[in-house]
DNA sequence: CTCATGTTAGTACCAAGTGCTAATAGCGGG
DNA sequence: CCCGCTATTAGCACTTGGTACTAACATGAG
């Protein structure tokens, strides 16, 4: 006997869910026991086989597809904008974006909306942040909603520069100012931001 | 003969676009031909089986789930802490967290990073940013590992208040610099950051 | 020694196919 | 009316990755 069935099973159900596209005889070979032994295994362990695994996370995707897609690009939604002027988001905070000891906002994800926000509303696609200052004003908990307000305070086309401001309010309070120094890359600069 | 091969083919794409978990039978069914007309058909249109489209809709998902994890708990692995005084943590770069355009990283998850350190080197897990000042410095590219180092610079244990400098560099260059004022919250005064 | 547990082997069967051959239906042209 | 063509249908062997079940065997404990 290699290890106990014990810990077989663990290691088990820790590499299907690592991996659920594995099959019993490659999971028979990887752990060393027989086909039989591994259904047997997932059988005591309730683990569905491969095509129903499969399945299982296809139907997951297909459901919430719509869900995902909008969240790709920009972290919050983009409700107004006027290119090179300003630009408002919202942002609901969920059970995931907060600490769970305190139920309090991660700074990174108000952060986020900000520079997501303060990206978009330069016109051109190719922005990258140069410098920021940020000040967290308030504690932002879960099942708020925060507005972000971007607008473009000083623009300097001829040296690719801008400067944006965004302040981000839950219920008309403010809870986060951030101040982002942008850089508005060209084709032929790419990449040399210095 | 109902509707021209031709029809039918468009329409058996179209279903299967809408609803890739359907079986030939249930094709067979619905378009009133036999089962054999459908794998035809399904083969001039190059239209895989039943368990390729589910698990390429599987595969699909699973790739993009790995993509909505990231800003989850602490933004890069820990390797060193002291605390109150000093931590490092590595965070790799991978294609999900670069702008497809030019393949540059976004700036939250430079920012996620820091703060994240920022966060776990004060010694109580309640701490919240209350300031920061950050300095993108050089663009940080897929595939690069952003190595963060975190230091107490300043820290007033009366006052509830500590300042943190992160600074991040790719291989010995100096890619980013943040400042963090922390704000090390205790049991009574949570959630009264003014 | 016997019994329980764990493991392995083997068989029949299933779903949802592929790949192939062959038969048939329907229609148009000459 | 028969020829040829396309479209459709049928049938069979085979594949993957299993389930369900039975039987054999090994090993260690009581």
């Amino acid at each position: 006997m290699k290890r106990p069935k014990k810990q077989r099973q663990q290691a088990l159900q820790d590499s299907i869910k690592e991996n659920p596209f594995v099959t019993d005889e490659e999971l028979s070979i990887t752990f060393d026991v027989s086909v039989q032994t591994i259904r047997l295994d997932r059988m005591e362990l309730a683990i569905p086989e491969l095509r129903e695994r499969i399945k299982h996370v296809a139907v997951k995707t297909f459901e919430d597809e719509v869900k995902s897609l909008p969240i790709d690009e920009v972290i919050g939604e983009i409700i107004d904008i006027e290119l090179d002027k300003k630009a408002i988001s919202i942002f609901d905070v969920k059970p995931e974006h907060v600490f769970q000891r305190n139920q309090i906002a991660r700074g990174h994800h108000l952060f986020a909306q900000a520079n997501s926000l303060a990206v978009a509303v330069m016109n051109e696609e190719l922005a990258l942040t140069v410098k920021s200052e940020l000040q967290f004003l308030r504690p932002v908990r879960a099942g708020q909603r925060i507005v972000a307000k971007a607008e473009v305070i000083d623009s300097h086309p001829e040296k690719n520069r801008a400067f944006v401001k965004v302040v981000s309010s839950v219920e008309q309070q403010t809870v986060f100012i951030g101040t982002f120094e942008m850089y508005r890359m060209t084709e032929q600069s790419e990449g040399d931001v210095k």
